[in-house]
RNA sequence: GGAGCCAUCGCCAAGCGGUAAGGCCGCAGCCUGCAAAGCUGCUAUCCCCGGUUCAAAUCCGGGUGGCUCCUCCA
């Protein structure tokens, strides 16, 4: 498997800390507010990168964090007259059943930080005691850059003419601008408190991602996990931070590799909150099926932006249409095992930093040519069996083409406009046995009224949602 | 101001020094009562200008255009 590694700036192979094992730590989200598509995207680059160890046969451990303290939180707290375990459980429910319907994975391990305390509070303690953070008069804790000599080289950033960079910054004590908070102390008004020896007060953000990899990750002296996540804007600063913290505290390196997705776009823009053009992932969801969000958002390779826009993601809906048409000829049957070379095609795409667009050229392949042999043979019960073991592949690798396909053509189809279909459907074909071809296109021309879509076959007509 | 990334057919998108994958759209054919679906065939020399090389979309330099990070952000 090869990876590309974001601080060697190059793909690598893939060499894990432990023989055929793999531990993944990504950045969650910080759950004060509806996902977007930029962290669904975040989430689905992930998740290949597991599925595609998976089927290379690595052990594979998976990690992704809820931030359930923060700013952003207290101040929806605050506005809002709700708890903050409301609010967060609230956000985190709704971010693991829409993440469910894109058909994402879920994390072996998912830490939260107010469950992550100890482990906050132990390494802070560590930091102080070796002489990497100091507490200033407020009791607030800051991390001292200027004490980790490789400071920068994660995301090549030399120089301290940068501005100061902390989440939580009320107060200009730090001895340098690059210092961050690692624990904020509770002021006048906070009402959101944690006590620990540390003072009451609460964590800053980079923290918590360093001390839950050390509480849920055994390592090895070199480094603490294999491969660690999110989306490109947190390389600088949540990762460079998260590195030199970790670095300082265990005195080997937080992950071997590093990987970051890049962003969504609307309309040419980085989507985000602040420029108001977020697109949220529940009203993408209430507009399409969450299997074609997925089979639309993995359609672009990781690590290149990702424009969002409705009509690429109706042409990509034709691509996932021609599989499950491929589907829908198959069945009835059970599945023998995939096709050797189409095994090989996909999964060396795949290892090759996901990629997707390989892949799915692969996937499109090996319709054309099941249909080129399926018009052959229609009959050819050991061809089908192996396109369906094809097909549980693609659903094991890349997460698309497990629905029922009559199901998957007919999605948000009334029961009562179901009825209705069958009937008309069944009238055409009285009409076209009575050589009525008249009466039987008026009927076809009726169905596309009703959005439907017919195509006969010899064994009868079949119709789809257009 | 500092630091990066990107630029390939009308559209989406691979390519990682060896002579341009795939999909959508379009056109033609087979199939069909006609369609649809499916299958087959057809459609680019890679933003511009230099350079390195036997060989460059791929490497280097300079432009132009777009995006991002340096502040919360997936």
């Amino acid at each position: 498997m090869y990876i590309y590694d974001s601080v060697q700036k190059k793909k690598v192979l893939f060499e894990p800390i432990r023989e055929k094992e793999a531990s993944i730590y990504v950045c969650g989200p910080t759950v004060y507010d509806d996902a977007h598509l930029g962290h669904a995207r975040s989430a689905l680059s992930f998740d290949l990168l597991a599925r595609t160890l998976r089927q290379l046969d690595y052990k594979v451990t998976m990690a992704k964090n809820f931030t359930d303290i923060d700013d952003k939180i207290i101040k929806k707290v605050k506005e809002s007259g709700r708890s903050m375990r409301e609010i967060t459980e609230y956000y985190i429910d709704r971010y693991q059943a829409e993440m469910d319907a894109l058909g994402i994975c879920r994390s072996d391990i998912e830490p939260k930080a107010t469950e992550s305390l100890d482990a906050i509070e132990g390494m802070i303690a560590k930091l102080i005691e070796g002489g990497f953070a100091y507490q200033i008069a407020s009791g607030d804790v800051y991390f001292a850059t200027s004490q980790d000599a490789q400071y920068g080289s994660l995301s090549h950033r030399v120089g301290d003419d940068e501005e100061a960079q902390s989440r939580i910054d009320h107060v200009g004590e730090k001895r340098n601008p690059k210092d961050f908070a690692l624990w904020k102390a509770c002021g006048e008004g906070d009402e959101i408190c944690f006590d620990t020896h540390l003072g009451s007060g609460r964590p800053g953000w980079h923290i918590e991602c360093s001390a839950m990899i050390e509480k849920h990750f055994c390592g090895t002296d070199s480094y603490s996990i294999d491969i660690h996540g999110g989306g490109a804007d947190l390389l600088f600063p949540h990762h460079e931070n998260e590195a030199a913290q970790s670095r300082c505290a265990t005195g080997h390196e937080l992950a071997k590799y590093w990987m970051h997705n890049g962003f969504v776009q609307i309309d040419g823009e980085k989507m985000s909150k602040s420029l108001g053009n977020s697109f949220f992932l529940k009203d993408a969801l209430a507009s399409y099926d969450g299997e074609i969000l997925r089979y639309y958002l993995i359609s672009v390779h990781y690590r290149n932006d990702f424009n969002f826009n409705e009509e690429d993601l109706l042409a990509l809906k034709k691509r996932l249409d021609k599989l499950y048409r491929l589907k829908k000829r198959i069945l009835p049957a059970t599945a023998s095992l995939p096709s050797v070379d189409f095994r090989k095609g996909l999964l060396d795409a795949m290892a090759d930093d996901l990629n997707i667009s390989v892949a799915l050229s692969v996937v499109d392949e090996m319709v054309a040519q099941s249909n080129e042999k399926l018009d052959a043979n229609p009959k050819d019960k050991a061809l089908k069996k192996e396109i369906l073991a094809n097909i549980e592949l693609i659903d094991a690798l890349l997460g698309f083409g497990a629905k029922d396909p009559f199901e998957y053509f007919q999605l948000g189809v009334e029961p009562e406009l179901k009825l209705q279909i069958e009937k008309l459907i069944e009238m055409r074909t009285g009409a076209k046995k009575e050589k009525d071809f008249a009466a039987a296109d008026t009927l076809r021309e009726e169905l596309i009224r009703l959005g439907v879509a017919i195509m006969d076959f010899p064994e009868g007509t079949a119709w789809e949602k257009i």
